[in-house]
DNA sequence: TAGATTGTTAATCGATTAACAATC
DNA sequence: TAGATTGTTAATCGATTAACAATC
């Protein structure tokens, strides 16, 4: 038991737990893997493995109570308990992510400000101060800090990250477009953002490819 | 031939192209499939199999040339070309985006803003001034735009994407928080953030449960 | 030519889908 | 009890890896 689950699995739980907040908040109550089938787009026959990857959710002839599912879900994102964030330069990328109320009701606590700028030193984001760059080792540690948000430059954000492993921190949220080398214990998750716009270009590129190109 | 390439692959290919600009810059010349691979740490087997899915650019006991296989990926997802786009909502995070120098280096153009709170209006994000969102489907007609960037409220982005789809839009990068159901002649590229913060927090939960919790 | 390394076929692995017995 | 729907095993499909003949 416990085995590991595949990160296909993992990618798809977000979106199960988007749909049933959804479901739950207009009242609904029970649902069957057919219905949120339905819904979702994907099969029944993959809802019912997913879950199941985690124990058994549903009821033989009732279905899945949603609120009931839409908490175990929360549990197994770990989303029930709170996580305390700081985030590593505060250019508009920065500022824009720390300003996500969305983030902060799902237990994601913005706590601190990180920039090499004197100049944006002091200043606030929120209630939040920006501080220098120095202090980040202190902060982390004496505020509990789980989750580092890299919002800075490449080049910066390799030995960024090293200062912050030593500093002990649990996972980074990198949207530096590099690829970061961390140890077992240290969880990252990547957003690039150009890789993406790059697919999208890609699918541009093919759809006129095969159905007759620019008219 | 020209079969459909699957989004696995696809997904990779942005990352040949970073590593492979690299490689570049410094100046090398030629590289193996096996010290790509040492590189970028994915077998040597798949990046064979990932180049020959669009043809054969390498040579036997030479290996690949750099700058011919940098440009023959950059054809192939479509960035040697010019794409316009717009942005559709000017909070932080559209701001944020519409700043990225790094992608206007790739031909993605930004040229134009819109807005619907009328404060926004008349205000310029770089060059490009902040306009009212009743222009969009003249502005899009005019100057020919390839994409939107939707960086509104969930509950504003389907009836905007729908808009977007009548005035001729030819892809969607979205990162509102919900999922747009597009015709097969409109490509979409879904940024959702919160889901993946949602991972990081499934990632740092399982492996506190298998490494004995928070110490 | 000999050595290196690709392009490509075959084998393996993993993920998705289908089917159905268990059971509410 | 009969009907519905899960949980789970089996079948299929697709993606990754291994192996090696082709060839530069």
């Amino acid at each position: 038991m416990d085995k590991e689950i595949s990160q296909a699995v993992v990618s798809r739980l977000p979106r199960y737990f988007r749909y049933l907040g959804e479901l739950k908040a207009s009242g609904v109550e029970r649902i069957s893997s057919q219905e949120l089938s339905d819904i979702m787009k994907v099969t029944a026959s993959q809802i019912r493995q997913d879950f199941n990857n985690f124990g058994g959710f549903g009821q033989q002839g009732y279905g899945y109570n949603v609120e009931y599912l839409y908490d175990e879900i929360s549990k197994i994102l770990g989303i029930d308990k709170k996580h305390q964030l700081i985030i590593i330069g505060t250019g508009n990328l920065g500022t824009a992510l720390a300003g996500y109320t969305n983030f902060s009701t799902r237990g994601f606590v913005f706590k601190g400000a990180f920039d090499c700028d004197p100049a944006l030193q002091g200043k606030m984001i929120g209630d939040v101060e920006i501080r220098p760059i120095e202090e980040i080792e202190d902060f982390i540690k004496k505020n509990n800090i789980d989750i580092a948000v890299l919002t800075i430059p490449k080049e910066q954000a390799v030995p960024m990250a090293d200062r912050l492993i030593k500093a002990g921190i649990k996972a980074i949220w990198n949207f530096a477009h590099v690829d970061l080398d961390v140890p077992e214990n240290v969880q990252v998750e990547n957003v690039h953002l150009s890789d993406s716009l790059m697919k999208l270009s890609y699918n541009i590129n093919r759809y006129e490819r095969f159905h007759g190109g620019k008219k």
